[in-house]
DNA sequence: AACTATACTAGAATAATTCTAATTAATCTT
DNA sequence: AAGATTAATTAGAATTATTCTAGTATAGTT
């Protein structure tokens, strides 16, 4: 039943997809980098810098905002809500997904696009809509075991 | 073609609506409701004060987060997250419905639940999902005819 | 009218994000 | 390699949405 996926690019991969993207890999965005794509937490742009400065200690908040609004805008990092409707998150899963939120802790999750079947029935739509993109967001309460909460590379 | 639905309730109707949640319908409060109740626009607390200061100058801006905090709370209002992702919006169209956003001039519209179907499969979801609620956005653009723009009471 | 509870206000505080202007680092040209 | 140019980073100020505070006004009750 595992729904996360977790990207976990080593160092070289990561390198290449900065470069691929036409970013200049540099030092602070390796590190900023090394850590959205190694997780599926959804982080904050203040859990991305905690964890960043750990490795990198002088990295600045606008150097966390600047990088993640460019991995954004060049399409490798995606940005979603958080459930406060305050902050923003980053996925590092760009692919078509959902999202679980358990509302008892906060966490979001992904869940497979295989769990949702989604028609749009065009002819109460109308065709005067032009759909680029469709968002959805699961509410509730996940009752997992406690292995559920294991990380598994 | 119609999605929009617009309550379009008159004074009467509000202030029974307040009395029916335990609100009291104070000025302000019946001021700010019968402009959120007679709007289909999603419109922000701050488009909401620029509204309400016209038949009420006086009203300050946390009256208006109060007020719109309280019926939220009581279940007259729902939130919704503005695009910019920065803001929140006040539906009145508390009824299961979904969003439709133009993203080139960024108007919420809300869309019939029959224009989609949406069904989780509980096999690959798991049961120990329980659902409380679900949020769907669609973004993209609407080609409308000019006649779109004309509200029908 | 006095008392109490509720509602309202102006302005301060908070917090997420962006902006500014200066500094550093990397890349390019000669 | 030196100098010139461009790109990246920084600290801190600014902006903005929202909430908080503490005082004032209003409404309901005896
Ligand atoms: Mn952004
Ligand atoms: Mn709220
Ligand atoms: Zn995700
Ligand atoms: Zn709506």
């Amino acid at each position: 039943m595992e729904q996360g996926i977790i990207i976990n690019r080593n160092t070289k991969a990561i390198r290449d997809s900065l470069k691929n993207a036409g970013i200049q890999p540099s030092a602070s965005r390796m590190a900023i980098a090394s850590f959205v794509w190694n997780t599926d937490s959804h982080p904050t742009a203040e859990e991305v810098k905690i964890e960043v400065e750990k490795a990198f200690p002088t990295v600045s908040l606008a150097t966390v905002y600047n990088t993640l609004n460019l991995f954004v805008e060049k399409g490798l990092l995606k940005e979603v809500q958080d459930s406060n409707q305050r902050s923003v998150r980053y996925d590092c899963n760009t692919t078509p997904h959902f999202h679980f939120i358990d509302e008892a802790t906060g966490q979001m999750m992904d869940l497979d696009p295989e769990v949702l079947r989604i028609s749009p029935d065009l002819s109460k739509l109308g065709a005067e809509f032009k759909i680029r993109e469709i968002e959805v967001t699961l509410r509730g309460r996940k009752m997992g075991t406690p292995q559920d909460k294991v990380k598994q590379k």
